[in-house]
RNA sequence: GCGGAGUUAGUUUAGUCUGGUAUGACGUCAGCUUCCCAAGCUGAAGGCCGCGGGUUCAAAUCCCGCACUCCGCACCA
């Protein structure tokens, strides 16, 4: 299914909606979660603790959205977050005054240059609007970052573009405090905030997005000697370096050079299971290694982790090592010491980051999931039962003879342990469909035999077949399909 | 940010050219009926027609501005 059905589907059954929509300032790039997405986000970040945090014994922390400008200053986020711009007084364009510069003039200026040398440049080489021939404002910073006025005083602060500085700066006493050893992975999960010139395509652009980051801290001298490798050497991973994504072991990709070593293999490794088990297609996945100009500022290598969706790659998460350009900045400009023993040894630790992008996953997950099932005349949402919103319809065949009072009675036994929806109204094939399209993937019915032996009937969501069970073996039923793997 | 197209109920949609406050479908709710896969009947709720301004006796409709959504360009640590 394709974008507008993901789109109506969310619409209409709570996935997620525009942010502020009865008002008509309501600015772009704001989405807000309903009960079903928060169901199916839940869930997801559920798995992603298992399939990652726990996996690999990281420790995972909730820092504050808004951040003091140093760590801004050291992260670099101050100086290469932004763009230095330049617009045209007659067709209003706007265009990255460096790229524009080393175009038409064939002069490099570092974009974090002075803006005064970026006029000069533009005024003595005459450059004009590519489009339109005009002639340019003066150059402007444009940051992505949003500032904020902190305290009477309005002091300046920010709220965070990405969650990962909180684990580097907050790295020192994590490791002292949860005694630490190398390689040690430390996790965030939260909102992250950018300034968008274009946000689009509802979760997909964001001004206000999540992130579930993952900082792994390692000897950059023992990047080969990870233990773990033998765990994933056989998982197999799409890795496209060149045109086309190949599909190859963990151990090959690290044989033949592609991946530079075990330990960066290792967590492509475990990320590739962790979606399998998301339910995400992972044929149609890749992992895009960035060419020079492609990686962000910080990063030293970078495989970009992407989905095939209906309007084409998505990235979904951004796998770089950033070597120890975060530590050495905060060290530098905080006078903190971000050494640690690693053995006898003292290093400044490397960090390999795996920053996932939830909401871009949620809608790739929706997409991957959603059905058309003609057939049937039906649309179904295939979400692994682990992920769904809804694990179990509890629905009365009809309302009377008391098999109304007898489903409540059922409900209220299973509502506590899972997520049950309870449903008397309208016929049963609506009420089979509706639960279909949230992803339910069983429905407890109950009938007039109920009343007379004790047993409800158990309809699967993607076949449709149904079996006949005990109410008391419900419990154990439900709990065994809906466990997470 | 630039260019283009659009915005009418939860969803989808007619009406806009040719001005007279809105149509159908699906969905929702209640009742009856049937009782295992979107059946039927009856009834109901739900719209300041994206927002603001202008023209007019009168604006969903014409004009202007803005916002949002989608597409293309640019941007995307």
């Amino acid at each position: 299914m394709n974008y507008e059905n993901v789109m109506k589907l969310a619409l209409e059954r709570g996935f997620y909606f525009p942010s502020c929509e009865v008002y008509g300032d309501a600015q772009a790039g704001f989405w807000e979660y309903g009960p079903s997405g928060v169901g199916l986000k839940n869930k997801f970040l559920e798995l992603w603790r298992r399939e990652l945090v726990r996996r690999d014994g990281m420790l995972e922390i909730d820092g504050s959205q808004i951040m003091s400008k140093s760590v801004f200053e050291a992260s670099g986020h101050l100086g290469s977050f932004a763009d230095p711009i330049i617009k045209c007084t007659n067709c209003k364009s706007t265009f990255r005054a460096d790229r524009t510069i080393a175009e038409m003039a064939k002069i490099d200026i570092p974009e974090s240059a002075d803006l005064e040398d970026f006029d000069k440049a533009i005024k003595e080489n005459d450059i004009k609007c590519p489009k339109c021939k005009g002639t340019f404002e003066n150059t402007k910073k444009f940051n992505m970052m949003f500032k904020v006025g902190i305290g009477p005083e309005e002091e300046i602060a920010y709220l965070r573009p990405e969650t990962c500085q909180s684990i580097f700066v907050d790295f020192p006493r994590l490791f002292k405090i949860m005694r630490g050893k190398l390689p040690l992975g430390i996790a965030q999960v939260g909102k992250s905030f950018r300034n968008e010139i274009a946000p689009r395509q509802s979760l997909l652009r964001l001004r206000e997005f999540y992130q579930a980051e993952i900082e792994v801290f390692c000897n950059p001298a023992r990047l080969q000697e990870i233990e773990r490798f033998e765990e994933i050497q056989d998982t197999v991973i799409r890795v496209q370096t060149e045109s086309e994504p190949v599909s190859m072991t963990c151990k090959e990709a690290v044989e033949r050079k592609i991946i530079p070593n075990k330990f960066v293999a290792y967590y492509l490794g475990i990320l590739t299971e962790f979606y399998e088990k998301t339910g995400i297609d992972i044929t149609k996945s890749r992992f895009r290694k960035l060419g020079e100009k492609e990686k962000a500022f910080y990063a030293e290598v970078a495989f970009d982790f992407e989905v095939e969706t209906t309007i084409g790659w998505l990235e979904l998460v951004a796998c770089n090592y950033r070597s120890d350009y975060d530590l050495s900045s905060h060290a530098k400009k905080s006078k903190e010491k971000f050494e640690v023993m690693d053995n006898d040894e003292k290093v400044l630790p490397h960090v390999f980051e795996i920053s996932m992008g939830i909401d871009r996953s949620l809608y790739t997950i929706l997409e991957h999931s959603l059905k058309d099932d003609k057939e049937n005349e039906r649309t179904v949402l295939s979400l692994k039962p682990y992920l769904s919103p809804i694990h179990v319809g509890v629905l009365s065949l009809v309302k009377k003879d008391g098999l109304k009072e007898k489903t409540d009675e059922i409900y209220v036994k299973l509502k506590r342990k899972f997520d049950a929806f309870l449903d008397h109204s309208g016929a049963i094939g609506r009420r089979y469909r509706r639960l279909d399209e949230i992803g339910s993937p069983f429905a407890v019915t109950v009938d007039h035999q109920t009343l007379e032996d004790e047993t409800v009937t158990i309809r699967m969501r993607d076949s449709m077949e149904q079996k006949r069970v005990k109410v008391s073996e419900l419990d154990s039923i439900l709990g065994e399909y809906t466990s997470f793997p």
